[in-house]
Parts: C-alpha cells; structure tokens; sequence
DNA sequence: CTGTTAGCGCTTTCAA
DNA sequence: TTGAAAGCGCTAACAG
C-alpha cells in the first residue's frame, strides 16, 4: 500500500508553500501564472489526487447527497435514480441511495446516517410518514428536496400530477360507459396513492356519480395481494368491468387473475394501467396506460436540488409538477361488449 | 442553522476531557462505567451526532462503498443493488452508485471520483473494458471486488454460470429438434455474453454441431436493435425455429418482431429468455426463462467485500459461482410443429 | 482510568 | 502575490 501523495509533497516538489499550492490547484485567488503552472505540473507528474475528505472537512462540504426511496429495485424508481445520478454527475456529486421500504422507522436511521455522513442535500421519495418532526430540524443542515412526497419545510419538490392523471384515466373509462371501476393502489397514505384516488373520485363527481366503496382496493397488504383481490372482485356479484390498477405490481396480480378466471381485456373487462412499462407495451393485448416522463423527473429534482447547493441563489419555495399522459392501447372496450359477454355462464361462476 | 454539537461540548457537559468522551463513546479501551454513563447521557441530552467526515479523516476509513454497474435502471441490477444496499446497511455502510453506461472512459472518470472520496471499497459490475491497468493500482487502494466480471488483481468477485445456463437453454432447445437456434445478444465483450455464447456453441458441440454463424447476433449496437435484427432473420431464407434471448430488451424486441410478422410461439418458433423478468412470466404464452437468485448474488457479493474489508481475515483469492434454473413455462415446442406450419404462404413472406 | 496533545489533509485567514 | 499558521472534529498515543 504505496504512501498517498498529500498537497503537501506536492507544494514541497513545485517549490511553494501548501498555502500556494492549494490556491494554484483551485484557481482561487491570487495566484502568478508561474506558480500555478509549477503546481499544476508537480501534481500530474505525482499524480497528485485531492482528498475529498480533507476538503469536506474545511470547507464543510461533501459533495454527496443523498438518496431515499420505497424500493431501489422498482423500476420507475430506477429509471429516475439513472437520470438524478447522471445530473448530478455533471455537477460532481456523487449519489448515496437507500431504501426505505415504506419504514418510517428505517427511514429515520438511513437519514441520521447520511446525515452523520454530512451529505450535502437530500432527496425524499414517497414513505408512510409523509412529514415526521425530524424533517423540519433537518432542513437546517441543507436542502431537502420532495420527490412525490408532500411535507411542510420549505417546501421544494418535484411531483407528478397523479390525481389529474388518475382523472384522465377515469374519464376515459366513464366515456366507454364503465362505471363499475375497481381501482387497484398498494396503498391511500402516500401522496401518489392519495392524489389517484382523489382524481377517480372527482371523475365520478364530475357526472354526479359515486364510485363503489367496494371497488376501491387500497389495503396496504402484501406485494401481491392485487391477484387475491382482482380474482375475489371478479367472483363477487357485482363484479367490475373495467380496472385501474396503479403499479407494475399491480397490473401483474390483476392480469394474472384475468388469465386464472378466463377472461381477457378488452371483451371481459377493460384495463388500464397507471405506469408504464415493457409489460404493459407488450402484452397482448398492449394496455392501456398513464405514462410520465421519468427521465424528466429524476433530472428536474436533481436540478431543483443543485440549484438550492448553491447558495448564492435565495431559497424560495418551488415546486415542480409534471404532468402524464394517457396512451391508448388495446385493452380498453365500450361497456356494451362486456354486458353482452357476461352470461356466459363459465365466465359468471366464481373460479 | 444552529451550530453543530461537537464531542467537545459533550466531554464539557460530563465534566471529562474530550480523549476520555471519545473513548466512552466508542466503548474503545480504559473507560470507567462512571464516565460513561456521564457522557452518554450528555451526548444524549445535547443530541450530539458524531461528525463522521472528521472520523473518517482520522481512522483513515469513511464506512462508505462504491457500486459501479452498467445501467442502475437495468432491473436485473435494480434487484441486485437492493440486496447489496441491505446487506450493507446491518454493517453500518452507506453506498455510493453510478452507471458506466458501459463506457470504460466513465468508469475511470467515476471510479477517480470514488476513490478521491475514500470509499473503503469498490463493487463492479461489467464494463467495456474488463481489466484496465489501473484496476490493479486501484487494489492498493483497498478491496475492489467484481460483479459477473472478469480481472485480474486479487481475484475476488461473485459470478453467475451464464456458461451452464446457455448450455442448459440450448440443449433443451436442440432436444426438441431445433438446430436453427438463434441467439440474441447485446454483446459478446462483457463476461456475461461471451460465456453464454461459449456456452451455446458447447451445447452444440456436444453433438457435433455447430451453430450458422448467421443466428449468432452478437453485434454490439443500438438498445433496440434486436426487434430489427429478429425481424431481418424471420425474413430470410432459413428463418431460425428458435430464439434464445439474452436480456430483458432483446426479449422485447424478439416478442415484438413475432408480432409484427404474425408468429406466435410456440407454434411457429420457440423462444427462451435468459434472464427472468415480469413480462416473461406474464407475457402469453409465458416465456421460458432462465432464471437465477439477484437477492443472492446482492448478497453474496457485499458479504465478499464485507469480509474483505475486515483486515483481520487474510486476503485470498474467492470466486463465488451462482447457478442458474431453467423454468419450464409455454414459450417452447418440438421442431415439427414449426415446421408443419412453416408452408402457410403468409408466414413464408417477409414483412 | 483519564487528561493533554498531536495530528489526519486541506483551506483560509493574516502578515509580510 | 506568497508563506506561515490556525484550525475543521475527531481519535490515538502518551503521560500522568
């Protein structure tokens, strides 16, 4: 393990003092040209490298910030992630992740270690506790920034227009003449969960109808229970005949219930899917979706986030929301198609 | 921004110098009970977090590590880093992540970054470039463990046997009869992809065979250049009965192809997916998949570096090799059913 | 067992 | 413009 090369040899070999030597590698301050081109030709031939750590501790910055959503592993998540390390890249950050696995409990121990770890911002994805205490006396030691999540501080954050997502959705569904509309979410608590809903909701307002208390699916329960629940619906008298199912997980459960029960979207019940992915462009048949731009997020609360590192701009509330997009795939049919095909007796018998 | 409680002011509060705080806090050496629980409580009392940057500077370790994949959205690495982060974590480690996009040039430049960070050590998974130079200067560094990666150095790492898996996939392909087996690859550079492809031309060999150079679609190019090259080997004169797929995309674009040209497998090709994702398992008819454990190889590969770190054990060489299962699903059909139905005149003509 | 002290490698006053 | 020196917050070595 070969001796690391410190500012100081490298001051020591350009003929100057650390002092110089430092200002000359940051080009701060007064420097002659000479002495700059003196260090910056005894750190190449050193091989010279800074210590982030040495100068994390002067200057009281990492240039880390931090990472915290539900699941790494979920794919909307790792597409955003992708897009914030990228943008941060180009600024020099380095990125720390974590999941939280919707704990507000692990959630609290993963920010006190980047905390300890003096990151130099934080970005917080949806968790069960949308604004515990600790948030707000955090907010003093740097930026927090929101990623679909509401909490009070200063509030800056990046969100996507669930509920006028949902209600675009919805509306498609009430124009096909579905009122019996099972929304399928994992959960009412997070801010996504809880702007859908409200979205569905305000579709059926919109004609003065009432959505089916039954049909909201909205437990939190175990990563799959949208199988159990889509094939119990299916069962029950009256069985829906469309479905909105929020998630990749979601839409797997459901789709896989349609298969076990026999039916199949459109002519048995229509489908849509809030969030798109390769499951649901290739399925056949292709589902209807609800899409946002994920690269777009990730690079938005990136940048809302470097733009509050740097603290010559003042700190101003600013929230960012995006909007979705409906496409329209195969799976969704006018109800008439569906009412026609439900006497068939095999279809009407619980599985 | 309140100022940060030091360990000064918590060695002031007990009524003990600072050596003797440190101590109590760290449960290190000579304490008394007596001063411990007087510091502990003063340390609670203020709320005194300790600053691990200024720990770092001393003990020379920041508790940090670097992960170093292709493409953090890639789900098969989402998976993998969940398992590496949770591992990690019940160490009291935090991680730092960043794509390479599979560009030896942005890995020097991210593996600089690291490293000037002191990360206590690295993870990384295949890139470009299997064993640059500097990987081994790197090692002095600290312990630089490989993720389904090839390189020299100390040799530790955590590897799948993509060469039995391919090896498996193809026999099971070729005892229904298919010879004319095309294999899909977004590279044959990376250690994953020329194992597989060792492991097809194997089973091949295992016969006497050899596979047409043709149906070997190993060119590195666009991500969804699979769909144009499925699309051209269905059009040509001696179209393959079969497509083995090497990732999530390739399978894509493979299902999209037999869309566009109306097949549909089984009946008019067989299709195996090596890698198992959602859409494999719902996609109908559901694809044949290998498949192997993400949450294991996650593990197994923080375990390898955590043991790595504990400089009390000895540094020697360990490879971890993971085996890959083949699961049966509907994707997959002897070579006469192809070939009964190849005459249909609508099949025959290219798209 | 405990207090004092010397740095870790760097940036940043403050004089010169 | 430059050098010398003072720490950032902590741990480890050394006396007591």
């Amino acid at each position: 393990m070969k001796a690391k090369i410190t500012i100081r040899e490298v001051a020591k070999a350009a003929g100057v003092a650390v002092g110089t030597a430092s200002r000359a590698l940051n080009r701060s301050g007064r420097v002659s040209e000479h002495a700059i081109a003196a260090v910056d030709r005894a750190a190449r031939e050193l091989g010279y490298t800074p210590d982030a750590v040495a100068q994390s501790m002067r200057t009281r910055s990492t240039g880390v910030v931090g990472l915290l959503v539900s699941d790494l592993a979920n794919p909307l998540y790792a597409r955003i992630i992708t897009a914030v390390e990228s943008r941060l890249l180009t600024a020099g950050y380095a990125l720390l992740v974590a999941s939280t696995h919707n704990d507000g409990l692990r959630e609290k121990t993963l920010v006190d270690l980047f905390r300890r770890r003096r990151v130099d911002g934080l970005i917080l994805g949806p968790c069960q506790v949308e604004a515990p205490a600790y948030l707000d006396l955090l907010a003093a030691d740097g930026p927090v920034v929101a990623l679909d999540r509401d909490f009070q501080g200063d509030n800056a954050g990046v969100h996507v227009d669930h509920h006028h997502g949902a209600l675009q959705a919805t509306r498609y569904l009430l124009n096909l003449g579905h009122t019996r509309i099972a929304l399928m979410t994992p959960g009412s608590v997070l801010r996504p969960g809880r702007e859908r809903i409200a979205g569905y909701r305000d579709a059926f307002a919109e004609r003065g109808l009432q959505p089916e208390a039954k049909l909201i699916r909205a437990e939190k329960s175990a990563m799959d229970f949208a199988f159990s629940e889509a094939l119990s619906l299916l069962g029950s008298p009256c069985a829906p005949t469309a479905f909105l199912c929020l998630g990749t997980r979601i839409l797997s459960g459901v789709l896989q219930a349609l298969r076990h029960s026999g039916r199949t979207a459109p002519d048995d019940v229509s489908v849509v899917s809030i969030g798109d992915t390769d499951l649901s462009q290739l399925f056949s048949p292709a589902i209807t979706s609800l899409t946002w731009d994920l690269e777009a997020v990730g690079t938005a609360v990136a940048e809302l986030l470097l733009r509050r590192l740097d603290r010559s701009v003042p700190l101003e509330p600013e929230r960012i929301l995006l909007t979705t997009q409906m496409v329209l795939r195969e799976s969704c049919g006018p109800l008439a198609r569906a009412v026609a095909r439900r006497p068939t007796p095999r279809r009407i018998r619980t599985a």
